[in-house]
RNA sequence: GGAUCGGUAGUUCAGCUGGUUAGAAUAUCGCCCUGUCACGGCGGAGGUCGCGGGUUCGAGUCCCGUCCGGUCCGCCA
């Protein structure tokens, strides 16, 4: 070993011991005189002490030693003259014997710092340079961790880790697949797996009961912070169980990290079904930190002869608890955020309660005081709290209310990232109509079983809207942190269900024949769950985007600005792919 | 596919309704400094204002196009 000790160990019990330690210059600091280098590893700092008038040769050499070079000293451990409380190392110096450059380095493009003065852009570019600091290093410490224990959780309750295969078959429901050229059977394509959706089912009927994997998927659509194109999971699939028996276990799983990783009991989860997730929050995955919960107005604001709202399927509105106060500006301000193209709010009506009982609102004109005491009443407003109404369309409109509330939640404080507030989403529609393909799509996707009392209504296509799915949505702080349903384990119904998606029975048992093959064999009730382990990750960090728990993560574009991929390939490869590119 | 914000020194940014030699901080280089840990002091170097075109006596600034990046909508079963 080129060490006898790390960067972050040495404290004042080890004073007078010889060490030898290796590691990056941090940065130094030069007196003259004096010079201290702050050597850098992993594991922390550690200040090295050189003087001039012990030994001015190796004085000299410190002084010339360049930010993130390599170096492995020898000394003595000394307690500091002035001890620095900051670092855990603080107590202590290296008074050092001999110096070795064991490699040199660039002024590197950015600050190797917390607080770095480099872009996103330069600190992917330099992504190894981006991972000496320590932010980014407790990030992907903190996703291993979160690995350890969910292998340490799901290992102890009988799961067993199986991998499945990465090039597999390109199926026409989902996301867009990433392909791969076979060059073995011209003018044939692998795509990679959106999930292993499919090979987790085959395991429950091959009887291994109990399944996990932390896994890649991949998914070519277009990106956001909290989207890579690869991505991972931690997949898992049971055997005869019903849908509380899931709930339990990977709540318990969610429990597990928070309490080994955070230290934190999130006690049991609420259930909340889509229908009043969408009623109350406008969203099926309500950021459930703060109340604000939507109130339907129809009965209380209709008829009054203000036109919006008559002529509007729904009128909703929330109360801001102690907002009264904002200011016209402000005001202005909100309602530009709801009238954003994206969200498409035609405008915003207030009514703020006053401290001193009066009420005021945008609309005056058409609602008196005895009125607006009744808005009041419907909200349960308090003095000093402002009501935000929309009206619309009820889709449209929910939406836009949605982001609103969220963006009060974060104007008013109440988005705490240290705060967690956990929830399951049930009973998702089974499908969902989509207009620009005129036929129905599964929202969940096709393996999931519906409610048995809905079942008959696959024979109806007009009660195919009112088909409950028995699926479900782990959601922490208004992210989709994890789904899963329990699976259709039927031929015969989940060839119906294919048929409802418009297959045709060929097109049915081309593409899923596998599946459908394999529960004439026996197979198990069973169901399972997905969750976004990056997303858990940058949810435990506190952090909005994942990119940080990704050691070399894409860009918007999906692109790999270290490497530059992806990049175009030679023309002989080309060839023997039986490839012709267009571009 | 669409909306929106940005691109100026190695880096992060400022640069007003167009007007003399494009600034600051930080990094970097040199000199000084024996207890710093955001060290300090003095001095220096560092710019094709993303790219192409246009308007103008004059463009970092205005217009058009284009490329790159961020955020969002669509999309993501």
């Amino acid at each position: 070993m080129l060490r006898s000790h790390t960067c972050g160990e040495l404290r004042l019990t080890d004073a007078g011991k010889s060490v030898t330690l290796s590691g990056w210059v941090q940065i130094s600091r030069d007196f003259g005189g004096l010079t201290f280098v702050d050597l850098r590893d992993r594991y922390g700092i550690t200040q090295l002490a050189f003087n001039m008038s012990t030994n001015a040769e190796l004085c000299e050499q410190a002084r010339k030693l360049n930010r993130e070079f390599v170096v492995q000293v020898s000394g003595t451990v000394r307690e500091r003259e002035n001890k620095n409380p900051k670092i855990p190392t603080g107590d202590i110096e290296i008074i050092v014997d001999s110096i070795k450059v064991l490699n040199s380095a660039k002024t590197p493009p950015f600050t190797i710092e917390d607080e770095t003065d480099g872009g996103d852009d330069l600190r992917m570019k330099y992504r190894y340079l981006d991972i000496r600091r320590a932010p980014v290093r407790e990030s992907l410490l903190l996703r291993h961790r979160l690995a350890q224990e969910t292998r340490k959780y799901l290992s102890d309750q009988e799961f067993i880790e199986v991998e499945t295969p990465v090039l597999i078959k390109s199926t026409p429901e989902g996301a867009r697949d990433f392909v791969v050229p076979s060059r073995m059977n011209a003018g044939q394509f692998y795509a990679l797996p959106q999930s292993p959706q499919t090979f987790k089912q085959l395991l429950m009927v091959a009887g291994m009961d109990r399944y996990f994997q932390i896994v890649k998927c991949f998914r070519d659509e277009d990106l956001r912070a909290d989207r890579q194109p690869e991505f991972t999971q931690i997949d898992c699939e049971m055997s005869f169980v019903e849908r509380a028996d899931i709930l339990d276990m990977f709540e318990g799983l969610v429990r597990h990290l928070f309490k080994t990783v955070k230290g934190i009991d999130i006690g049991k989860l609420p259930h909340m079904s889509y229908a009043d997730a969408a009623k109350y929050y406008g969203n099926d995955k309500p950021d459930t930190r703060f109340e604000m919960k939507f109130v339907e107005l129809n009965d209380v604001v209709k008829n009054k002869g203000f036109k919006v709202f008559d002529d509007a399927e729904l009128v909703v509105g929330i109360c801001a608890k102690g907002a009264a106060s904002y200011t016209r500006k402000q005001l202005d301000e909100l309602t530009e955020f709801v009238k954003r193209p994206q969200l498409g709010a035609t405008g915003l009506v207030y009514a703020r309660y006053n401290a001193d009982g009066t009420i005021k609102s945008s609309v005056d004109k058409f609602y008196n005081e005895d009125e607006l005491k009744k808005w009041v009443a419907a909200f349960g407003a308090e003095p000093g709290d402002l009501m935000l109404i929309l009206a619309g369309g009820i889709d449209k409109t929910r939406k836009a209310l949605s982001e609103l509330r969220l963006e009060m939640g974060t104007q008013l404080g109440l988005r705490d990232k240290n705060k967690f507030s956990c929830l399951w989403v049930i009973d998702f529609p089974l499908l969902e109509y989509n207009e620009e393909h005129n036929r129905w799509f599964a929202m969940h996707h096709p393996f999931t079983a519906p409610w048995p009392e809905d079942i008959a209504k696959l024979s109806n296509p007009a009660q195919f809207g009112e088909i409950r799915a028995n699926a479900y949505d782990m959601v922490i702080n208004g992210v989709e942190v994890g789904g899963g349903s329990i699976r259709i384990y039927d031929k015969a119904l989940q060839a119906k269900m294919f048929e409802t998606l418009g297959f045709t029975a060929e097109e049915a048992q081309a593409q899923f024949g596998f599946l459908m093959n394999a529960f004439e064999f026996g197979a198990p009730p069973h169901g399972g769950i997905a969750f976004g382990f990056d997303r858990l990750c940058s949810l435990f960090g506190g952090a909005e985007s994942i990119r940080d728990f990704i050691a070399f993560p894409k860009n918007n574009s999906g692109r790999d600005v270290m490497i530059d991929s992806p990049s175009v390939i030679d023309d002989k490869q080309l060839k023997e792919l039986n490839i012709k590119t267009t571009v």
